[in-house]
DNA sequence: ATAACATATGAACAATCAATCATATGTTTG
DNA sequence: CAAACATATGATTGATTGTTCATATGTTAT
């Protein structure tokens, strides 16, 4: 990471000075950046993308799922761990299994606006 | 991963046998699903999520981005490039510099549906 | 042509992460 | 209580990734 003393210049941005100011000025907070970050991280593997799409459809339990995909039971776990603490699905225990399904309309709407960039 | 002579079976996949089966139909192809958390890989890293709405507001050069972020011009080149892959930015070059842009609409609808998500 | 500048690229390294294996927790049934 | 079952967790490991440093490419100006 570069210091204050010493940063770089191109002519550019005394030019664009005004816009950059605005940028500035429109920029969340760190903060809320990082955690925006770490939401699409969530998303970004194919096997949560997988878990997610078969929530589509059903609550399901932990082991459905891992059938379903042909995963073990303890990488789903591990998985679910992931999507849940992003809030992404919530669990439903009934008796001994427990149930996952999508935590809000959200995932659905995310999902389906990735997948018009990919197909587009 | 688990070969298919060596499947665990809960109780409840044959009780859900339909539902299951209705999940198998809607999964799009394992491609597909790839692609998508490579999209969203692109979009879970916080220094690209601030290149991203740096350009929300502006079209920007490599150099301007880097100073508005603290960021080295190697390390926003390089991000620069995942981005573009992606194509979530597109270049447009002027000369010596080279100025980038969000590449479409869904850049914006996707983060503003995160950040949706991040904020209820 | 040569110097200055803007950007891109390649190699190297530290950090992060997903899957695996082994095991723990907690629930139901005999 | 003990055995069977469903899920969760912890440690380990191979793979991926973001940054840095050094350098290359390509453009403008003197």
């Amino acid at each position: 990471m570069p210091d204050s003393s010493d940063v770089e210049r191109c002519g550019f941005l005394f030019v664009h000075q005004d816009t950059v100011r605005q940028v500035t000025e429109q920029m969340p907070e760190d903060e809320k950046l990082y955690d925006l970050a770490e939401l699409f991280k969530v998303f970004g593997d194919s096997t949560r993308i997988k878990i997610l799409y078969a929530l589509f459809e059903a609550e399901l339990c932990v082991c459905d799922i891992a059938q379903l995909l042909g995963l073990t039971q303890s990488a789903v776990s591990h998985q679910l761990r992931v999507l849940k603490s992003g809030r992404l699905v919530k669990p439903r225990k009934e008796g001994k299994t427990v149930f996952y399904s999508l935590a809000d309309d959200h995932v659905r709407t995310l999902i389906a606006q990735g997948m018009e960039h990919i197909e587009e």
